[in-house]
DNA sequence: ATTACTTTTTGATTAATATCAAAAGCAACG
DNA sequence: CGTTGCTTTTGATATTAATCAAAAAGTAAT
């Protein structure tokens, strides 16, 4: 199971946390397209991918929906914006393909924390690897060019690009698809 | 004593805790354009400044010196990508002006985190907060223009402006030092 | 295959920002 | 003061990417 195998590959995992784990985590399978979060809503979930890939977006001021990231399988994601402060947010969460997840409601990830507080260096590591790819995505758009950020998405999760449509892309890279488009075009 | 204040608005601090933080929390006065951490170097310390301001910033391929962040007065900082992991790092950081900061070591911090699980969620909450503002600087980066993105720098952290070279800021901003004064320039 | 629909590409033009170069402003120092 | 060294502004030009518009390529259902 590749939830625990992850876990594991994080903390010690006894059997007792084993079974809350397979106790709290619920596994479901999702469709392509279905919405696993709803811009305006609180996020009541944390999920762990096993199979599928999901997107992050919002609608800018001018309606446009812009990708804040891609993930797949061995992540763990939610809002975090919502989630941890049970405050509404403005993104929304999709499944690009169908897929399979678990998902763990605040209130059990809280009571799990409280029972095996060591759970909790789970959640810094999560938000720690967050914040790593969060920084390098900052330092890609303030001073490299849009074939430069291109690349590097090429060169990390080349996948995606397969895996999704281009325009959704476009907005992750900050740039329009007409100008990805061109990107893909020259060489 | 902020250093106290700030983590008592986290967590509930018994008298043990107390003694611990100021114990293992080490105060000491930094000067104008004093090294925190150099680029190369495995972080050492977790900071908490009392009073001051700290730019942390790097070298890219150019060898131009860009601003990753600024921070002041009740932030807890340190260079998330070396201390939780022990790598070197990209970045340093600077004071931009004298200043105190509370400095506490990772095996320090680490014994604390074990005595006392609860400080977990301090911790928890750094990360957070460094989450959702790198989210919002993404997203700022992304689709704001120039003058929308000074704009929101001038609304949230009006003081900066104040308080730092104008090309150091123009790096924050992902421009260029000229485009920064024409943008204060117009209107 | 045919149609309807969505995604991607191509083209022409415009707008934003970078680059290069130099001038102006400012602060510390002798 | 006047010089030196740094920071900020101004100007002219070049580059990058956005915008607007339309054509082409795919995809799925009939």
């Amino acid at each position: 199971m590749l939830l625990l195998t992850e876990i594991a590959g994080i903390i010690p995992i006894t059997n007792e946390i084993e079974a809350a784990i397979r106790d709290k985590f619920v596994k479901c399978d999702y469709m392509k397209s279905e919405c696993l979060h709803e811009a305006g809503k609180v996020a009541k979930d944390l999920y762990f991918i096993e199979k599928g890939l999901v997107r992050m977006f919002y609608h800018n001021d001018a309606g446009k929906d812009i990708t804040y990231g891609y993930y797949t399988e061995g992540d763990f994601i939610t809002v975090p914006d919502s989630f941890f402060t049970q405050v509404p947010s403005k993104y929304h969460m999709e499944m690009m393909e169908d897929g399979t997840l678990y998902a763990i409601t605040l209130s059990d990830f809280n009571q799990i924390l409280i029972d095996y507080p060591v759970m909790q260096r789970l959640e810094n590591k999560t938000l720690r690897t967050f914040l790593l790819k969060a920084g390098e995505r900052i330092t890609a758009l303030q001073f490299q060019s849009a074939q430069e950020r291109y690349d590097t998405l090429m060169d990390n999760q080349p996948s995606i690009i397969r895996r999704v449509p281009l325009g959704t892309i476009a907005s992750y890279l900050g740039i329009t698809q007409e100008t990805l488009s061109r990107i893909r075009g020259r060489k």
